[in-house]
DNA sequence: CGTAGTTTTGTTTTT
DNA sequence: CAAAACTACG
């Protein structure tokens, strides 16, 4: 067939080889998203398998859909029933029709990071400990620890020797047996618990197995050991078992991932048939070549080695800038030149770092430059206040027992519900041993409560009422309602602030998203609603063709790619963070490796990376010295500019971060390689922004507006008036005066006229001389 | 019970 | 430095 013209051959050999158990190595950029959409479409196609008997594993939502997109285009009809999610939503889907089989309602609610923790708070207090030591998020994360490594609370009682591990154990415990009161399961119950249903109910785990049977899993080397236990139940039957992973870009250790499941997966899969696609389609040849340097650094890993006929490409650029605000300015100004130089739009540009506490200063940069971005991460919309509030009423009314959501919203908005009298229910609740809502429910009978006793009520007849709504509305008009009778709305109205406004546009979006819910085929009214919306991600509502520069987590880069890419902050102690720089395995070490290696292979055509001398940390200014990983770039394909001028000793005397222990420390030719690119035609003067670029950090923040929040997921920003036009000609010339919107009054010294637009230079009375584009600056002649 | 002011705490990374 | 959490007062 001809589909299978369009592959390499070892592509091809993957589409092909469709029985039986399959292991392919696939590098970055080596077109494996490619291979698993056309080996779907292969089964369907020649092998004539049903839709519904095919089953491929993403890591995202929106991988998901990108696959079933390109599946339906590749195969045409029939797309639709194969069953391509996460995880995740997999196991959603699976427990929503069988949860009761192992004791929980089919209703049962999700509880995100923030909702465990809440639990494991309302724990701790119970058991009365200092909160000193055990903070709730530290515990949760144990908690989360353990499940993935399939340690129940049991065996950590019993592992435990000291009393701070016994008390662990014990709030382990307790929070299991709340989810499970509370009919709630957290993310990692969501498998967990299927895979117990699984091992518990033959009768479903072969109904599954005789479903599914063609199997694939994306990002391999990201699963964790319930995840494999997944698949390797579902796919025991039939064993046509697909996973498609790259041990170089292994990154999620740190939430459970076990890289041996793909280093052992033949072991498991006795006579596993290995592909190896080692062929790049994405980058250039140096950067390419940078990320095998790179990467070869690591000892535990799968040797192999991308090879590519892309053109050789640019040199990667490095700056060293002197702080931070620096840093961000100096990119941004980068993004702008590169953008106007060829002619190319934003949303071509991603920057990407270690922490999204990091975007802030891009952020205020772009603000500050009039130039539009979109930012993932950072603030879920699903995590905001006034999301979360509304989230719980709809999970009380679908889950009463869902304590987490109740205390969230019985005196929200205000009626005079305080702590004692919750703490009175709570205690009135766990002695007669029923939820919290119910406690509620006979108010009167607790003791104590005086006249809160009357506003429970009616926050009870509230619920019911709204209950009753639900059963005749779909999830949209039950949110509706849920705005309106409880007066949520009213109250924010009243309130009459910007701030008010925004969070009444955002629960406007919560509306239109339920809208859209019920809208899409298989919805599931209200339950359905907030199990799908409980597990998007933030990656999931990025629409790459929307115009901007994009910033992001490496994290969140994986599987992305795009033309120009720009890493930042690499500095020791931010990327690799100081936590991997102290711990004495090397292992976490190789973790930030290839989390850098999946950096450096986003990028198509330029890749630009950067380190601040400086930044402020904890409200201290720290000075770090550049990341190891600059020393491992082989110099021949990079270019090492350095900020500053005749300032060329960024390097030696910055070492107030201190000397590591670790063998990665203290490189011999650290300070010599900034010479070997020197002399560069960008040194002395930042490509734009003139001379006050240092000058910026510390006044600027004052006239820009802060970072705008928006309705979606993630956060955006749209200069109103925003437009790349080149001008036909200039109302000003060299000589004239000219007024800058923010930089006051100044005198043109030169106009240059580029491919998209006029480069201007203006000798600013105030701010300094500036290089600006006439589209952005809009200056006026006077 | 609610608010305003104070103190404390903290930085990975995410489904 | 900022956000969150806690405390004391009205």
């Amino acid at each position: 067939m001809d589909l299978l013209n369009q592959l390499n051959d070892k592509q091809r050999e993957a589409v092909e080889c469709t029985e039986g158990p399959l292991l392919i190595l696939a590098g970055a950029g080596s077109g494996k998203t490619r291979a698993i959409t056309f080996r779907i479409a292969y089964l369907m196609a020649e092998k004539s398998v049903d839709p519904w008997n095919i089953m491929a594993i993403t890591f995202t939502n929106k991988a998901a859909n990108e696959m079933r997109e390109r599946v339906n285009k590749v195969a045409g009809m029939g797309a639709e029933a194969v069953w391509v999610s996460t995880f995740h939503s997999s196991c959603s889907r699976i427990l929503r029709r069988f949860a009761d089989r192992i004791g929980y309602g089919n209703n049962f609610t999700i509880y995100d990071t923030d909702d465990s923790r809440t639990a494991v708070k309302d724990i701790i207090k119970e058991l009365s400990l200092e909160t000193k030591k055990y903070s709730p998020a530290n515990i949760a994360r144990y908690i989360s620890g353990c499940k993935n490594r399939m340690t129940g609370p049991e065996e950590c009682a019993k592992d435990a020797r000291s009393p701070e591990e016994k008390n662990m154990a014990e709030i382990y415990r307790r929070y299991n047996d709340r989810l499970f009161k509370n009919n709630a399961l957290d993310f990692d119950d969501l498998l967990i618990k299927t895979v117990e249903l699984f091992k518990k109910d033959s009768e479903v785990l072969s109904y599954y197995q005789n479903r599914f049977r063609y199997i694939m899993v994306d990002e391999y080397q990201d699963t964790n050991r319930i995840q494999f236990e997944f698949v390797l139940l579902l796919a025991a039957k039939h064993k046509n078992i697909c996973v498609v992973g790259d041990d170089d870009q292994s990154i999620y250790k740190f939430r459970g991932a076990d890289i041996r499941n793909i280093l052992d997966f033949e072991k498991h899969f006795p006579g596993t048939k290995v592909i190896r696609l080692e062929q790049n389609y994405r980058s250039t040849g140096n950067i390419l070549k940078a990320a095998n340097e790179v990467i070869s650094n690591n000892v535990e890993r799968k040797s192999k080695k991308l090879w590519t006929e892309n053109e050789e490409g640019g040199l990667i650029d490095m700056f060293y800038y002197d702080s931070a605000p620096g840093e961000a300015s100096g990119v941004v100004n980068s993004i702008i030149k590169t953008s106007h130089a060829l002619g190319v739009p934003f949303h071509d540009f991603a920057v990407l770092y270690r922490t999204n506490a990091q975007s802030r200063l891009f952020e205020e940069q772009l603000i500050y430059e009039n130039i539009p971005y979109r930012i993932v991460g950072a603030v879920n919309f699903y995590s905001r206040k006034e999301i979360k509030d509304v989230m719980a009423y709809l999970k009380t009314i679908d889950n009463a027992r869902d304590d987490v959501a109740v205390k969230r919203i019985i005196n929200v908005p205000k009626r005079g519900i305080g702590g004692t009298s919750i703490e009175r229910l709570d205690r009135y609740a766990s002695e007669k041993g029923i939820s919290f809502y119910e406690a509620c429910a006979e108010a009167e009978e607790v003791p104590g409560l005086g006249r809160a006793a009357g506003k429970i009520e009616r926050f009870v007849t509230l619920i019911r009422k709204l209950r009753t709504i639900a059963k005749e509305e779909t999830a949209a008009g039950i949110t509706e309602a849920v705005i309106n009778e409880t007066g949520y709305r009213k109250e924010l109205e009243e309130e009459n602030t910007e701030e008010a406004a925004e969070r009444l546009e955002n629960i406007g979006e919560l509306v239109s998203k339920a809208r859209l819910y019920d809208e899409t085929e298989g919805s599931d009214g209200l339950s359905g609603f907030l199990q799908e919306v409980s597990l998007v991600a933030d990656i999931d509502s990025l629409d790459e063709n929307a115009d901007g520069v994009l910033l992001m987590t490496l994290h969140s880069a994986k599987g992305l790619e795009f033309d120009h890419v720009y890493i930042a902050g690499l500095e020791e102690g931010v990327f690799p963070g100081f936590r991997t720089l102290w711990g004495e395995d090397g292992s976490e070490i190789e973790e930030e490796r290839r989390l850098f290696y999946v950096g450096v292979t986003r990028a198509r055509k330029t890749l630009s990376l950067s380190m601040a001398k400086s930044r402020m940390m904890h409200g201290e200014t720290e000075w770090h010295r550049a990341s190891l990983f600059v020393e491992e770039l082989p110099a021949e394909v990079v270019h090492f500019h350095s900020e500053g001028g005749g300032r060329s000793s960024y390097g030696s005397s910055y070492g107030s971060t201190g000397r590591y222990g670790t063998s990665y420390g203290a490189p011999a030719g650290y300070g010599s390689r900034e010479g070997r690119g020197g002399g560069s035609q960008y040194s002395g003067r930042q490509p734009y922004g003139g001379s006050g670029t240092q000058g910026h950090g510390g006044t600027q923040s004052a006239q820009v507006p802060k970072p705008s929040r928006s309705a979606f997921s993630y956060k955006s920003f749209t200069p109103s008036e925003y437009k790349v036009q080149k001008a036909s000609s200039l109302s000003y010339g060299v000589g004239d005066r000219v007024k800058h919107v923010k930089f006051g009054e100044g005198t043109v010294t030169e106009i240059r006229n580029q491919p998209k637009d006029y480069e201007v230079t203006v000798d600013f009375d105030r701010a300094g001389t500036k290089r600006l584009f006439a589209a952005f600056a809009k200056l006026e002649k006077i």
